[in-house]
DNA sequence: GTCTATATATGGATAGAC
DNA sequence: GTCTATCCATATATAGAC
């Protein structure tokens, strides 16, 4: 070894990650098109410069944030895999994106609600928006109607709900995580009695 | 009568309005932060310097996109009334909903769903949001529990899903629109059920 | 009511020293 | 890896003519 033994993953520094760690959270609080890099830098204490060291573009950012997300979406249909034609393995799948949600910052499911456009607009962003769509269809079931597709975009949604309005219902995160996957599962139990 | 006929509001143009109509679409296309006043005086014809003729700055357009919005959200809640204290009262304030969001533009939604951040820090913002806290307790009803106002929340958001997934379900707009209404109602069904 | 012209600030991004 | 200094484009907003 003769590198030092405090680094990590061969850099010096973690600024890399603290950029990625506090352009996320500005993201997220303020939007990314209202998000300069002026003020990343400010929070970090470096300059603008130092940014460019790490990142070729603001867009960059975005991608190294959002980076790891859509494999994380694809891991989760494929962990299931072919479980995803009974009931019980989309039932499955449902507590898999709860516990994602729930384990992954809450900053992020915001930064991808709020900033839909600009995400979309990257390359990644498309990427990001199929697997998407294949995580629906899966929950949604083999030979799903448009009641059953739509059954499973909001039982999908009744996730955020727990994200989106954790402030207005007066109840600890947790109870409000687990209140929110019973009215999915709620949700996802009608796609499989009128099937 | 002294005034030209063709007046309508005592105003010579339609200028305003067809500036809130551009912005609208371009606010909800692009998000706030990235629509430049450039942008909407091209679309419209005229140069950046007309708009603050109408509006005093860019934030007042999307003001006044906004203005009426509140009380549309607050005259459904009105209009049901003390009926919302029975099932049958909160499935009527969900079709009132429900019908609101297929009359008004499909960008208004958009619009208030991408750009939480800019319309929050609106004076009128907090108002929409109080009035919206208003319209989704008296879905859940009198003396919800944490599930019932979860599942009013997803109800909510069962009609959204229409809007947001209309490109990926291929069926005609209000095929989607009526299915999501079903759903929503299924949902609030869940909450009368269990209480 | 709309224009031209401009003030002023800030944005993303780069060059080159250390 | 981070800095200072700077380029250049674009942003919001205003002044004053027509």
């Amino acid at each position: 070894m003769t590198q030092d033994s405090t680094r990590v993953d061969n850099r010096r520094t973690d600024t890399r990650d603290r950029i990625l760690q506090v352009a996320l959270r500005l993201f997220a609080d303020n939007g990314y098109a209202a998000t300069s890099l002026q003020k990343i830098a400010d929070e970090l204490g470096v300059t603008k410069a130092a940014l460019y060291f790490h990142f070729k573009t603001k867009e960059d950012i975005l991608g190294g944030i959002l980076l790891g997300h859509r494999g994380s979406v694809e891991d989760m249909v494929d962990r299931v895999g072919p479980r995803l034609h009974t009931p019980a393995g989309r039932e499955e799948l449902l507590r898999l994106i709860s516990d994602y949600q729930a384990t992954r910052s809450q900053y992020l499911i915001r930064l991808i609600r709020e900033n839909a456009v600009e995400i979309g607009n990257l390359s990644l962003g498309a990427q990001i928006r199929d697997a998407q769509r294949r995580l629906l269809d899966a929950l949604a079931g083999p030979d799903a109607t448009l009641l059953d597709r739509i059954r499973a975009r909001t039982a999908f949604c009744a996730l955020h709900v727990a994200v989106k309005h954790g402030d207005d219902l007066d109840a600890s995160a947790e109870e409000i995580r687990e209140a929110a996957l019973t009215v999915a599962l709620e949700i996802l139990h009608g796609v499989d009695q009128n099937t």
